[in-house]
DNA sequence: TGTTAGCACTCTTTGCGTTCGACTGCTAAA
DNA sequence: TTTAGCAGTCGAACGCAAAGAGTGCTAACA
């Protein structure tokens, strides 16, 4: 457990490492934020702090560093709340209520305002785990294609074609389709991923068509899994930035993980949580990409569509504003997503 | 008019910077591309270029570089075509082949496989331009809400949904699909977008829908615009993990560039071309991004789309590879669109 | 026992001068 | 017109010294 001062000490080392990047020295924190003490004092309290792996001294003769540790402490207990300025309100504000188009709209903005705000890296990721099928369509394109649509009780999935071979007419479609909702109604999306074809459920007079029944489940399966998860990404320079990343090897380290979009989504929706709770990544320890953070919220689209908003930026991240800026917006999509049913 | 051996070596700076980044010097022009003359003789010769306007020299004690109008007409005028490796045509065989899914996943392919291949930044423009409308097809989902699926000769644009009042039947539905045929049918995607709704052509007992009409005519419209350009890229990292992007903030400037969608698009398809045509942007004044080259190659993707594939790299790119890779990539597309129909 | 002033010590940063090396441009001769 | 040779220029690399930033330690003090 911390002594107050120590506490005292630990924050104003990181609030002023956040601002700056530099080194914080003793003589800088007494003459800032606790001018109470001496110098001499605060250097004392550094040193069993630095002893207890909160700092970092670079070298011998500069400040300390916060480390890992101590930004996790920070956000765990130091550092408290802020609230946006009228500015940083009225363009989310702003953003946001132009865009009540589709959900697509929605994500963009959100990742535009985050990113334009926070100068930080944005990405909202969309989920549709457990959706259930409510229908799948089968639609005549009448150019020797089928369209395969699966209508699920929140909203369409993106359609997959199939080729047809000519004698197929009006009839035998229909009587598929039949077949495919009388199989597929009611499951959950993700059950495709894993399903086999069902060879004794279609009767005799479809043995024939079998072949073109396991492409139509092979599109849904395909389409299932493409749709599991829809992930956009912006302000990737707005990262690089800041200081850590003047080395281009950083620059470029960093890009390539945010080129992993699968990983990414990984990273902003592998610990649950509910409609408005906060999950603060620090480092790669913590599964961040490396010397990154990664502040996520999750958000309710919708009966059945979950969405993650996520800013990643280094570990001196402003969390405070961060956390501040991520509470608006889930507030105003929950808000929206509320008004849409 | 440049005499021969003038072109000799214009050609060779330009094949030596494009290797190396290093201004390049009169010995070395001797030693590895014109041993029939010596350093002497090279050296009258790249100061008349230099006055010329071809090169330039960084400061006296260096070799020359060459200027934009060098690698200008390097590109029209020097440079011999080449052959991809066998390893790379193999590549490209391999990330195409295995896609022949939507057309999305096949522009996805094609920029990872390029931006692999080129290490430069690929861009793949997709436009749907004068497509014709095959059909409208609504379809209940039996939930209130109503799909709007425009079908064209080539492919099926995205889709729409509308709210449906309580009252709707089939018959209803069925009605309107058959209203929306006849006004549309025939007509070009792009028609839409100026489209102000018909009172006069609909029928009476239709006048208490007009409302949900409108509503349907608005989601066209929409649909329609949206779907005019798909813009997906792939590999900013790779192009700025060249020598000229090591200062950080030229790497900063570049991918802001990359992330104005809209300007990228406009610098891929602006000046038309028919199937098969390349066209080769460099550097600002050309309107290709600050430091940047850009190379297109226009593929048609079905009867009325059209999409451009480019590489944008640093003006000191390797053009003979990036023309290659691309007449390999866009003969393959051409191939792969041509069976599908 | 906790706090503080003072000072020695360490290490980085900056600036400067020197050397080294890379090329060129020019001159004069072939 | 070409070429050898040489003087001259400029950047890169290196070493060194001085300046600056901060600390840790010691000894005194409350």
């Amino acid at each position: 457990m911390l002594s107050d001062r120590k506490k005292k000490i630990l924050c104003a080392v990181v609030d002023s490492y956040i601002e700056s990047a530099n080194p914080v020295a003793s003589k800088e924190i007494q003459e800032e934020y606790l001018p109470e003490c001496s110098s001499a004092t605060i250097r004392n309290e550094l040193s069993t702090l630095e002893s207890m792996g909160y700092l970092i001294q670079p070298h011998v003769s500069a400040g300390r560093i916060p480390s890992e540790k101590a930004f996790r402490f920070y956000v765990n207990e130091l550092m408290f709340e802020s609230n946006l300025t009228a500015r940083e309100a009225e363009m989310i504000e702003q953003y946001l209520s132009r865009k009540v188009g589709s959900l697509e709209d929605v994500m963009t903005a959100v990742t535009h305002v985050i990113a334009e705000i926070t100068n930080y890296t944005s990405v909202v990721v969309k989920e549709d785990m457990s959706d259930t099928i409510t229908a799948i369509k089968l639609l005549d394109l009448s150019n020797g294609k089928l369209l395969v649509v699966i209508v699920t009780d929140s909203r369409v999935l993106k359609d997959g074609m199939v080729d047809l071979p000519d004698d197929f007419d009006e009839q035998i479609i229909a009587q598929a389709q039949k077949w495919l909702n009388k199989i597929f109604r009611g499951k959950h999306v993700s059950e495709f991923i894993n399903f086999n074809y069902p060879f004794a459920l279609v009767n005799d007079e479809f043995a024939q068509y079998n072949a073109l029944f396991k492409k139509i489940i092979d599109v849904l399966k395909k389409v299932s899994l493409m749709n599991g998860m829809d992930v956009e990404m912006y302000g990737e320079n707005k990262t690089i930035a800041h200081s850590e990343f003047t080395d281009v090897n950083n620059a470029r380290k960093f890009l390539e993980q945010m080129e992993n979009k699968e990983k990414i989504a990984e990273i902003l929706t592998n610990d649950g949580g509910a409609d408005g709770s906060m999950t603060v990544k620090i480092g790669a320890a913590e599964n961040a990409p490396e010397g990154c953070a990664v502040v996520t919220t999750r958000v309710n689209l919708g009966e059945n569509v979950s969405g993650s908003i996520g800013v990643i930026g280094p570990v001196r991240m402003n969390y405070r504003k961060v956390l501040a800026v991520l509470d608006k917006i889930s507030e105003i999509i929950i808000d929206l997503v509320g008004k849409g049913e």
